[in-house]
DNA sequence: CTGAAAGCGCTTACAG
DNA sequence: CTGAAAGCGCTTACAG
């Protein structure tokens, strides 16, 4: 009783003893249970937020449209997601969602890279939790990534095929594990093909606050650009066609994602889907085990892309390729 | 005790007591309260997704900033949103959020128009709700919108001070509210400026089911149009375009929203930007007031939106005007 | 097959 | 200022 009121602030206990009260509490590493308020109260202090699929629809940012996945397959288990979007600061200054000091949730799935220090704060929380769509060094964290590496290597490979030889890789390699994973896709690819890596072939596309930066090209052009996702490729379009480069006829330009920009692009680009639906499942199923057993780990879980092809790719120009070598 | 049982389909109760049980349940509105066996169990069934800012963020769909905006001020007064995004087939079933059957959540906040069926069904639960950035005929709902209708008055206002004469609106007038509203500010600034109203200006851009359609320029074009949207504005500027005409030089077009089309398009376009911080204070604070006295009504509340000017804007061409009238 | 009882972790009216 | 006790609505081990 005398607990109660002190952690709530509520009249009828000293200071003394509230100070004293909510130190021991943190110490103990306490946590407001909420299910039981929301009994005694009978309210739940949540708000359902509905919105028409076709507002967030096909134009979606992807992980808003993984996230409708997740929920739907938490939904099939008798559970709900709850979206807290992290916002800059509270990343930096390293502050855990609310929803955990609530004791809200069973347990986080944290979907897009964080930093290395939040990593480990996420970590620090005990309940389990699952990372999605990145890993890092941590070897410890349960993971679900798409195969970038194989898919870049597979994509590379396609342009190979079609008779690139002067390729470059457009984005920062310190940025996300996705992007250095498919760098190393499409280096290996080269490697395989016998083809040499030009250091100044590797462009980059942002800061490292993730920000985009104008592209720097290089003097002599590639004939072919592995872009690491598709919304840089849609500005390297962009850029090319307003140089008088005739993308694909002159150059070919592959992105990643097929996000909205795959399409909104000029030409329409070819690129790899992820794929979303196997990528919630396994997140979803992998949680509600470790829900089950603490104890059980899953480590990193690679799902397959698929190439889609589209009309950013042509064959390429065999004289301007013999000629500028 | 039996009843438990019987309600979750465990042994030890007779399948003729089950049904019976069960069917009572129905009958007198019998909902699950889920913080009860979340105390029970230990569990709260609820599973934290962490999306961080940076990926959700600038290009982000308008209605998943305004649930930002929303869960930020939920949480100031303690409470959590849950984002459900409702599929075209649950609402042509008329299915409601296993949220609210489950008793998850204390109200709803419907954050974009659904149907006149739908929003029934939505009214017949017994919690408070908030109708966001769309309302219909029904007068008993609360809802909170942007003034659409004279933000489009004050930029056809725009339009005719540059001269404009004909002046065309794109958007289907029966598809959404805020599409007619913004139809009838700009009808307006038409009758105020002695313009005629030519129904031939007035240019469909989707069909019933809210899939964009090709638009279908008049024989005679206007010299600016007013589109209900930005992702039209930016189609149509597209289409202008490819035909070899210069936005602005030779035609003005203006947008609505002021999301990520309207920076991506070429040129970047005027348009209105919605107070998306205000309708997502305005919306939780009622919300919460209507959580306290389940009887208070709020009608229809109005929020200001702002004309953003960028440069898909021009004086009318003169000549061209005079001639072709 | 059916039911009485305890307990989950809070809050709140009440007594000391 | 402090604390014993009841009760919110479930589930589960136990008894009949």
């Amino acid at each position: 009783m005398t607990v109660s009121k002190a952690l709530n602030d509520k009249d009828g206990v000293s200071g003394e003893l509230k100070e004293k009260i909510k130190l021991l509490a943190v110490q103990m590493g306490y946590r407001y249970n909420a299910a039981a308020r929301s009994m005694k109260e009978g309210l739940t202090h949540n708000i359902g937020v509905i919105i028409p699929e076709r507002f967030t629809g096909p134009t979606q940012s992807f992980y808003v449209r993984v996230f409708q996945r997740i929920t739907k397959h938490l939904e099939d288990q008798g559970y709900y997601g709850i979206l807290h979007i992290l916002n800059v600061q509270d990343e930096e200054e390293l502050i855990l969602p609310k929803l955990y000091s609530d004791n809200k949730v069973d347990g986080f799935i944290v979907l897009g890279q964080v930093s290395k220090e939040y990593i480990e704060l996420v970590q620090s929380m005990e309940v389990p939790k699952m990372f999605l769509d990145f890993y890092d060094e941590h070897s410890d964290i349960d993971s679900v990534v798409t195969d970038n590496f194989y898919a870049a290597y597979e994509l590379t490979n396609v342009l190979v095929q079609q008779g690139h030889r002067r390729i470059a890789y457009v984005g920062n390699l310190y940025s996300t594990s996705s992007i250095q994973d498919r760098f190393l896709g499409y280096y290996k690819s080269l490697l395989e093909h016998r083809l040499p890596m030009n250091p100044d072939l590797v462009l980059n596309d942002r800061d490292e606050r993730g920000t985009f930066i104008e592209i720097d090209l290089p003097a002599q052009l590639p004939t072919a650009f592995v872009c690491n996702c598709d919304q840089v490729a849609h500005l390297l379009v962009q850029k090319l066609t307003s140089l008088g480069i005739q993308v694909p006829a002159q150059c070919s330009v592959v992105g990643f994602d097929n996000d909205i920009y795959a399409t909104l692009s000029e030409p329409k680009l070819t690129t790899v889907e992820v794929d979303v639906e196997q990528m919630a499942r396994t997140a979803v199923h992998s949680m509600l085990k470790k829900i089950d057993n603490p104890s059980r780990s899953f480590g990193r879980v690679h799902v397959k892309g698929n190439i889609i092809y589209r009309d950013s790719v042509s064959a390429a120009p065999a004289l301007s390729d013999d000629v500028s070598n």
